[in-house]
DNA sequence: ATTTTAATTATGGCATACCAAAATACAAAT
DNA sequence: ATTTGTATTTTGGTATGCCATAATTAAAAT
């Protein structure tokens, strides 16, 4: 019989089930989140020392943070292997932009023989969300609503790896798709897109479903230039 | 004046242009040519201690190196975050190639409208030297020499971020494409595809450029299966 | 005032030591 | 012999200090 307490039962007992596996992934989530809301706006140096200070850790695991961002795109090195804040010019995107749509036409192709006839009903329902939600002024929901519908469509893939690199350009994209899905235009669109994909999924279409994301794509490279360009007017006045 | 012998300059009059960048990298690149090799066979444990102490550096850039393969895919994790060599089961290796093969599709699409001539004159050129050393029995520079076509499709691209995932895929199925590579059957198929793909991209065609490369792809995976065959009954006795 | 050069500082790469958790080996009990 | 409980060892995570080089500042020369 021990009186000793588990520390790890203690977290998870405060956390639900959160779990706090190391510190390097911590920071780098909280530097990920610190990016996307350019709390850290691109181009920023990221010293280890100050930084790691900044997050109470010490250096090993702030540096091993920002190399699983690098990893991601999110951080860059100088020649001198300084770390800074990737700063993307439109081409740069739009490449990314090129690659997801590839991934995601790939992933509803698969979906289409893969999915379950459930995990078909969970997509369309969570477009339905997004329908529904499209008025509040919760932006920042509706766009997460958005990343879901994606994210439900490639785990309807059912291939492990393609959802990993997907969910990395997912991260590269995430700061400039939260710009766009800000702007009220072209909201529409989105509407009539998401339908159409949901249209082809339920058909089990293979190449309507790949067709409508690869258009689904780049109706959002568009919209990601006109917002980019209002962005980059306001932020220099 | 200083008598005091510059390090760089040493190793770079030893090695040529031969860089060091760090020892991690270093690192990494000796553990993936061990991996693919199958010195270091799939499942084999990684403990950081005893592999710094192997190749004679620290656990920190040792660790960093398996953080690279990791990423890459060649390197997993248990539950308790030991490190092993990756083991990927077929079902897994051809769900990497169905991405490799819609990556090397957009690659084909763009290079019909982004390549100079010269990078598709680069391309056919070659193909023409794999043609050519068919009949050696050096067996692996025809395998490069298939690495280099593919990779010179996605070079002329001309989109970084495409190079860079696709290079990553390409480490990760580098053990199975070299052993299939080693298969005599098959090699008529992979001669007549090759020369699809450059006509179809010599004729900038991108939709017969995207079929040719995903049917390249496919036939891959068909030769693959039967190659993992053969090894899994040859390792097995 | 501008350019060069030297000294100083800041920064990333690496080695090492310590700790907690996990794995393993071992002893005891059934 | 099998299981259970306990001690030992192994291993990854983290903190810290040192070093070489790049960046910066200061000084000197023109």
């Amino acid at each position: 019989m021990s009186v000793v307490i588990n520390l790890k039962d203690v977290l998870n007992a405060q956390g639900g089930l959160l779990r706090s596996p190391s510190l390097a992934e911590d920071a780098a989530q909280t530097l990920r989140k610190m990016i996307l809301l350019e709390k850290l706006p691109p181009g920023t140096a990221l010293p280890e020392r100050d930084l790691s200070q900044a997050l109470g850790i010490s250096r090993t695991p702030l540096r091993e943070a920002i190399r699983l961002l690098a990893g991601e795109g999110l951080v860059q090195y100088t020649a001198a292997r300084r770390p800074f804040v990737a700063d993307p010019s439109l081409e740069e995107i739009n490449d990314c932009l090129r690659i997801q749509g590839a991934l995601e036409a790939l992933a509803g192709e698969l979906a289409c023989t893969q999915a379950s006839t459930q995990q078909i009903k969970d997509i369309a329902q969570i477009n339905a969300t997004i329908i529904k939600t499209q008025g509040d002024n919760t932006r920042l929901h509706a766009f997460q609503a958005d990343m879901r519908f994606h994210q439900s469509i490639v785990k309807a893939a059912k291939n492990p790896p393609l959802a990993e690199t997907h969910a990395k350009y997912n991260a590269r994209l995430w700061r400039v798709r939260f710009l766009s899905s800000q702007r009220p235009d072209g909201r529409e669109s989105t509407r009539r897109e998401h339908h159409e994909i949901v249209q082809a999924l339920m058909a089990r279409d293979a190449p309507r479903t790949s067709r409508a994301l690869k258009a689904h794509l780049i109706t959002a490279e568009k919209n990601i230039a006109l917002a980019l360009k209002d962005h980059a007017a306001i932020t220099e006045e």
